[in-house]
This record gives C-alpha cells, structure tokens and sequence, in this order.
DNA sequence: ATGTTGGTCGGACGTACGTCTTAATTTTAT
DNA sequence: ATAAAATTAAGACGTACGTCCGACCAACAT
C-alpha cells in the first residue's frame, strides 16, 4: 500500500488498516477492536462507517477486487497477440504470489467465508464471472485453443483456466515445495500455446 | 454417513456429530457446545478426547482424508488403462460435487483455516501432497501427455491437474450457474486425452 | 467388599466478541 | 452567529466462547 494512510480520511485509513489485519491474521483472526486500535480510531467509528464486520469486509475486498480486475484488464490488452496476453495472465499470478501473497490469502480466506455467508458468495460469484469474462474476452477470442475446442462453450474454457490457477496458486500458498508448483503454472503457459 | 451413530463409541459419535455441523456451517460458525449438544454429550467430552477445538477438526479431517483418499486410489487402481483412470478421476470429482458437497465444503473452509493456523496447514500440505503422488503414479506413468511433457517434472503436471479439478470445483461451489463449470470438468477430461 | 481407574457430567471462569447507546465535538449551511 | 448535521469518542450490554475443575459413576481387579 503506497496510498499515504495518515492523510486519507478515516474510512479509507480504516479500510486500509483493516487489509493489513485481515490478509494477515485472517477473517476469523481479527476483531474489530483490532482494526479499531491499529488504525488509531474509536471502535465505534468502524460501525459508523462500515455498519458491521460483514460490511468493513465486504468494503475491503471490494476495493481490492477494483484495483486489480483493473489491473489484470489493463495488462491484457497491453498485450498484442494472444500468447503475450496469457503470458502476461501467468505473470499476473506468478507476481501476485511472490509479491503480494497478502493479497491472495486475503482472497482464499474470503472464499472460504463466501461458504456460508450470503452476500460474500455473491461477492465472489460476481468475482470469479468477471474475471471469466476478461479470460473470455481477451485470450479465447481469436487462438487457436478457441477454434480446438469450439465444441465447448468459451465460457467454460475460460472457468477451468481460471480454476486451474487459482488452484494452482493455494497449493503454491499452502504448500511447502514452491517450485514444483511455479513449474505447474510455466506448463499451464505452454499447454495454453 | 451410513454408520450408526447411536452404537459407536463415544468418540466416534463426536466425529460424525462433528462433521455434520462442520461441513454444514463452518469452522467459524460451530461452536464446541453446538457439536456436544447435537451429539448428546456433556461438552467436557469434546475436550476429554480431543483437547480442543483445532484437535477435534484435525480428526475430523483425518477421518475424511483416510477414507476418500482411499476410495480415490481404489478406483484408479481399478481402471485398466489411462483414459479409464482419468475418467475415474473427473467422475470422482463431479460426484463429489453433486451428491456430497457437504465434503468438498468442509475442505474448502479446511483449506482456508489451513492459511492461519500452523497444524492444519501441515495437514493440508501432506493431503495435497498425496494427491499429487496418487496422480502422478496412476496417471503420468504411461500415458502420452506425460511424454508430450516430459521437459516438465510429473510432479508439476500433477499439481496442475489438481489445482484445475480443485479450483473448478471451488467455482461450482460458489457460483450460481454450475453447468458451464461442469462442462469445464469434461474439457479437463478432453484435454487430458 | 474395597479401592482404583477411566469415563461422564454439569457448571463455573475469565475473556473476548459484535453491537448499541449516548454524549461530546467538529464541520457545514444559513 | 446560530442551528443543523456529520463525525468522533467512550463505554456498557448481553452473549458466546474455549477451557478447566471437581464431583459422580461404572467396571473391574484385588
């Protein structure tokens, strides 16, 4: 986070302190007299803003899923052809898990919660369709894996490339050999090819 | 669960009683007390046999992975050639999907868990870790795709099959239009072909 | 019979939680 | 300058939590 914390005004610090709390320890983790105190804010002050634990999280993923749904779309169609845009999809994740793994466990976790609460499934559905979309849109448009497998529909192409790096990358998250799971996403590249 | 709870031992009554309620409302959202009040037990039990709550889910999940990692394997082993195995291994999952979400939920949040609390991670890791191997030894072994790849490590293509089937079935289980995702579970099919 | 052990039970302990109320303070509009 | 609205602050409320303790009770060995 380079945004300057001090300045912006209390929603957006409590927000911000509340994406260090909670891609940190965690949704279960973290108490709301936590993210009170850490962003120097009464307790109070985060129901005000936000109504409830619910809401700061929803608000929080919210303004994740806007930074880098941007960010993802504006790498893609930076790229010309169709092997630079997956190249570039590949890297998007690969950075993601090296650089900013804060961001993906804050993810994981947020699936795991859109188990059993409403509004955060919706969330994640709304999620996990756009980014459908984006693969759809961008890279299966005009390849040759398109016209290969045009007895499928595009849509479902695109939701098992995306489930295979998301998979991919909780087993990078959780699991003790990173390598060999860097290798899986350099080979999902070359079958994309 | 077609085991008889009311005959088991105690312990046993626990797990399944356990199970229920966690792979219905979540880690998060069962308390001890709700797991001894619907298995008919004093809440001291739960702490007399299994310490505590993270001691309780650790054997919750034991008992799921010892008795599907074996249903896994027996089925591979007993598909004759690669095509029939790959087969087993996608209708293991989509039936896993369709008649025992109740299963994959509970891993799903395990998963999540597994990210901030140390011993389920590690529980996690071996899991995935078997899976892999399961894969590699019954899938990889003799089969094209594993020649075609084989400037890649099995062990990648593995974790790349899983982290697809995994992921595909997160989106089901979240998502509201299944089908399309179903489909993406018959391309992992096609393409493994 | 008696003592011992493993299992069972209800209940209490201290803590932490999300939420809510009420009041003080600052900002804004008139 | 004053009234109204928005924001901040502090604290209490009731509840739920995981854990722990001491009393029972059954079975069994002595």
């Amino acid at each position: 986070m380079n945004l300057n914390k001090e300045k912006a005004n209390p929603s957006q610090k409590i927000l911000l302190t509340a994406f260090e709390c909670l891609s940190t320890r965690g949704y279960a983790n973290v108490s709301m007299r936590d993210i009170a105190g850490a962003s120097g804010v009464a307790l109070s002050q985060l129901t005000y803003y936000f109504k409830n634990k619910e809401g700061l999280f929803t608000e929080v993923i919210n303004m994740m899923i806007h930074q880098y749904l941007l960010e993802i779309e504006d790498n893609l169609q930076a790229a010309a052809d169709a092997k630079e845009k997956i190249e570039s999809l590949i890297r998007f994740f690969k950075e993601l898990i090296r650089n900013r793994p804060k961001l993906l466990r804050l993810f994981i976790d947020f699936t795991a919660q859109a188990l059993w609460v409403p509004s955060f499934r919706e969330q994640v559905d709304s999620l996990f369709n756009k980014l459908t979309k984006i693969i759809e849109k961008n890279i299966l448009a005009d390849m040759e894996l398109g016209k290969k497998l045009r007895n499928c529909s595009a849509k479902s192409v695109a939701k098992l490339i995306l489930g295979a790096l998301y998979g991919t990358s909780i087993q990078i998250m959780l699991g003790s050999d990173q390598d060999s799971v860097f290798e899986s996403l350099n080979l999902a590249e070359s079958i994309l090819n």
